[in-house]
Formats: C-alpha cells, structure tokens, sequence
DNA sequence: AATAGTACTTTGTGTTGCATAGTACCTTAA
DNA sequence: TTAAGGTACTATGCAACACAAAGTACTATT
C-alpha cells in the first residue's frame, strides 16, 4: 500500500463510525446494506472492519438489532440508533463541522496549488 | 476516555498527517511552531504523536528539516517539504475534499436533528 | 442430498497515536 | 565554573482498531 493509499483511507477510518451511525440513524439496515450505501458515497468498507464496529456500538449500547427472515438466504440483523445512540450521533455532527473548520483554518494560505 | 472522546480522537487522528503537511507548507516551521498553530485551530497534538510522525514523514521522502540555532536553548528542527511531499500535500487536498463530499452525502437527509 | 449463495463470526496482524521516561543542549545565576 | 531550570529531541511500551482471511451457519435451489 502506497503512502498516499494509506493516508487516505486513514482519513476515510476517522470518519467510518460516524458515518455509519448516520446511515443507522436514516432508518433500519442491515450490514450489506451499509455497505452498499458507503460504496456508493465512496467510502469503501469491508465485512471484517464493519461487522466489529457494529458489535462494539452495541456493547456501547449505541446501537441494537432485530433479526428478521429474508426472502433469500439466512437471517438478518437490522439495526436501529437507541436513544444514547441518537444523542451520540447528533454529537459527532457537531464535531465533524468543527472539524472540517478546523482543517479549513489549518490548510488555507497554503501557497501549493 | 468517554466513548464521544474517543470517537472525536479518531477523527482528529485522520486529518493529523494532512493538516501538518499542510502547515509545514505555508513556510519553514519546527515542531513547536506546529503544536501551536494546531492548538489555534482547536487540534490538539502532543510531543508523542508529532514527533515520530515527523521522522515518519522524513523518512518517506515527504520532508526535509534543518537545524538552526535558537537564541534561547538547544537547536531546533526546521522542517519544509520536499518537491515529493509538496505533490503530496496537493494530492491530500483532493482527498480532504471527496471525503468532505463522502460525508456530506452520507450524512444528509438524516431525521435526527 | 448436494451445491451455491448469503450472512454473520472469529482470529491474527500491522499500523499508529499517545503516555511516559530519558537524553542532550543551552542559558542564567550564584 | 558549576548547579539549576528550561527547551528540544529521542526512545520505549502499550492499547486500540482497521483489515485480511478463514471459518461457521443458515437458506434456497436443483
């Protein structure tokens, strides 16, 4: 992995768990539905980074699932925001617009192009 | 640390590399000079963290430093970038701004407030 | 009953931020 | 000139976490 590639997809792992919370927070998904909708904003995520964090916001109780059947294949567990996740996602909305603030502030004047 | 810190930490941590690159070049700077122009945009990093980060970045071509006298105390490392880490810092703008886009897209429409 | 596809789980590894302790150099002042 | 304090850089160890990869389990199809 070049340096670049790495640098990049540190920046995309900072982001990850508040992304994810807010699709959560858009209505109930299940993990490949997720997955589907990172991809599509380009923000690529894989089944051994995702399903880990799903179980760590849960035993944080920011999260919790219902397993429901499927038309075609094994059960699911879709997921949904608790209330503690709620307030937590809302949080990290505050804290992403200072973020990108602060980066703004720190990254302009810059005379590269 | 609380759950929101360490979340908040994360994403700090991601654009760390970025914003650095980004201060060392807007001109000649040594380690300190990059604690306080962080600290200013509320992002806060210590000794610990800043200086392997900097002789990471050295080593990988992206900086060049210098010593130079200090009128009070020990010489100092002046850092700037190297052509190799001025084409970098150019390419993390980009990044910064798909992710920012990423984020945005991934984040919106969200019923929470 | 066998196969293929989907969904979830588990294990191991490498990177890296950070706390902490340590070393070295310089200035000041008794 | 030597002791003390401040500044700057270095080294060590640990914990968190994304990710790869292999594994388990369930369902539908043939």
């Amino acid at each position: 992995m070049s340096n670049l590639e790495n640098t990049q997809a540190q920046m995309r792992r900072g982001v990850l768990e508040f992304c994810i919370l807010s699709i959560i927070g858009q209505g109930e998904v299940y993990p490949s539905d997720i997955i589907a909708k990172m991809k599509d904003a380009k923000l690529m995520v894989v089944e051994g980074t995702l399903y880990p964090l799903l179980t760590r916001l849960k035993n944080q109780g920011l999260l919790a699932y219902t397993w429901k059947e499927s038309s075609s294949g094994p059960p699911r567990k879709y997921y949904t925001l608790t209330p503690i996740g709620e307030q937590f996602t809302t949080e990290l909305r505050v804290t992403w617009q200072e973020l990108v603030d602060a980066v703004n502030q720190t990254t302009s004047n810059n005379p590269i192009s």
